[in-house]
DNA sequence: TCACAACGGTGAAACGTTTCATGAAAATTG
DNA sequence: CAATTTTCATGAAACGTTTCACCGTTGTGA
């Protein structure tokens, strides 16, 4: 027993077997083996403990079964869930996640592309924003939320649906004069769509509204947004009495903020005001028991991990859509009148 | 040129600067060589476009550069923040994070375990609770909330401290009686001893109190928790008045269910009933200006990850210690009186 | 001018797999 | 039973790096 190895290599497991390397790895790989055989390599690596150094696999088969996920944090509730549920779908298709936080910084994003043409991933799902993004055509790339271009298919909500569905249920509610409220990219991504549907959705119905919509050329702290909005918002109220009766918020969280100004300004929700929101996740998702944190246009956030994922790793579709939009569902979060 | 590869070797940058492969992995690697030399690969680098084949390297460095994190999921809170600031600190450390989540599920930690076996990963960081785990003596490990054993280093919040605090902030707010409520986990790890901690604090300021914990032998949904922890503080109240005036939750999550309870059951919060929760995770952490969801026991979650990093990195330490505790704090969130 | 050290480029060997051409043995066919 | 096909173990080559012994060049000192 002269076993200095810290690691047994393949080759051991074949002199512990007394067979070939060869057919130790067909065995590993599940390639057709004589019974006897599989017995006792089985037994040998059983024995030594052995296992594949994947390093010296990926080398010779260059592929790695890790994929590359951008996100800009892990910390937002759509974040988070988005990547639990990639997590989930590669996991189930024997694939790992290299999971990069880039802070929607340019140049980390950029690093993480690079880092795949270093082979270390087959391929990468990326949320990102970023205008000047390299992606060389023969890496596998899938964006979400944001086109490249249409050699890169891009996922996401149907968020012109959403936004369209936002308005149709307000005006469902009762609602007469809806406000639309927006923070965020000028970058053209998917999520803008929003705006448009809501327009478009409030135009059918006849409703009558109003947008305000902070410019992200400027750059604004939190604090300064929320003070822009609280005076749009007092702006529109007189006398007490609001000149509108529904708002829809580009997200769940200002939709959380603009809730506790409207309370502190003496209006009730959803009574006086009704509220809806986007992208549903529960921030409480832990308590599967606690709803919505406001009415929302829900993002089926799963099948966008899911379809995200297909897209990349079936390379027996023929032709890569340029766009998937995925349906949303409104979910009643306490916000609007049942 | 007659260029059929898809990715440039060393090799090719060799024969595109004239000069041999060592030169070039030297001057890849920052080792001495001529600056003539030096000029040209540089330039053959940049021609071909070549970037180093990272499983090569790591066949041969048998270092990946790369840290596996375990971690239930990424949608509490916690685990999120968690997740976000370990990468940060590995980022700027040069290693990569592979991030897996495990569900709890004691069969998928332990084969991620086994994957760091097979040099995928140099080392692994994880919050686990799993009593099962078998965890290899030569692969760096280091544990969060829960301690293996002595050759295992665990980092966690002082979490005995933090419940000391919890109670003395109650006593100091004019509390007489103090209910502690718990669900979780029976198994040896940290977050157990907050129990402990302001049971101590209670003591120490001649508090009294009564705790409610969950067991969990039995199998309890969501939905039975809030109905026990419902009952358990209907009993408490009489006539609309409670006999208790201040309660400390094992979470935050549990404390803003608490708070809902009960307001509904016509209680106010916190003039009537104070609460104090614990972790600190800002709910809507991607708005900073937004406070905490209540009053709380924060959490060093930052210090937590750097500390995991780098108890898991720094091999120059002689010894590593078994047992890491780092100091908590409190924050007022509007669920106990200023 | 010679001996010797210091510098630094060279190219082969090695890392641990997978794959493939080879050929022996077993199975099938006429 | 001979001829042919099928099955499957074998071992060498290759994947793209890093490392290291080797050696030519240049510089130094007596």
């Amino acid at each position: 027993m002269k076993q200095n190895r810290t690691v047994a290599r393949m080759k051991d497991v074949a002199e512990e077997a007394g067979v070939s390397l060869g057919t130790v790895s067909k065995v590993i790989n599940g390639k057709p083996v004589g019974e006897e055989y599989v017995r006792k390599v089985n037994e040998a690596i059983r024995k030594l403990n052995y296992h594949v150094n994947s390093y010296a696999q990926g080398l010779k088969a260059s592929r790695t079964y890790t994929v590359a996920v951008l996100m800009p944090n892990t910390y937002h509730p759509f974040y988070a869930m988005l990547t639990y549920w990639l997590n989930a779908s590669l996991t189930r298709r024997g694939y790992r996640m290299l999971l990069c936080c880039t802070d929607s910084d340019p140049r980390q994003e950029q690093e993480y592309v690079y880092m795949a043409q270093q082979n270390k991933v087959d391929g990468i799902i990326g949320l990102t924003y970023n205008d000047q993004l390299q992606v060389s055509e023969d890496t596998p790339f899938v964006s979400i939320d944001r086109p490249f271009n249409p050699q890169i298919p891009c996922v996401a909500s149907d968020n012109f649906a959403g936004g369209q569905m936002a308005a149709e249920k307000l005006a469902d509610l009762g609602c007469r004069k809806v406000l639309f409220l927006r923070t965020g990219s000028s970058l053209n991504n998917e999520p803008n769509k929003r705006k448009a549907g809501f327009e478009n959705g409030c135009i059918a119905r006849g409703l009558s509204y109003e947008m305000k919509i902070l410019s992200d050329g400027e750059w604004l702290t939190e604090e300064d947004i929320e003070e822009q909005f609280r005076a749009f918002l007092a702006s529109r109220i007189h006398d007490g009495k609001p000149d509108f009766d529904g708002i829809f918020c580009v997200t769940d969280s200002l939709a959380f903020i603009v809730r506790r100004m409207l309370e502190e300004m003496g209006l009730r929700v959803p009574e006086d005001v009704q509220l809806i929101g986007f992208d549903g996740t529960r921030w409480l998702a832990h308590m599967e028991s606690s709803g919505y944190m406001c009415s929302t246009i829900v993002q089926p956030i799963e099948s966008i991990a899911e379809m995200s994922v297909d897209l990349l790793l079936e390379n027996s579709m023929s032709i890569k859509p340029p766009l998937v939009c995925l349906p949303v569902t409104f979910a009643e979060g306490g916000t609007t009148r049942q």
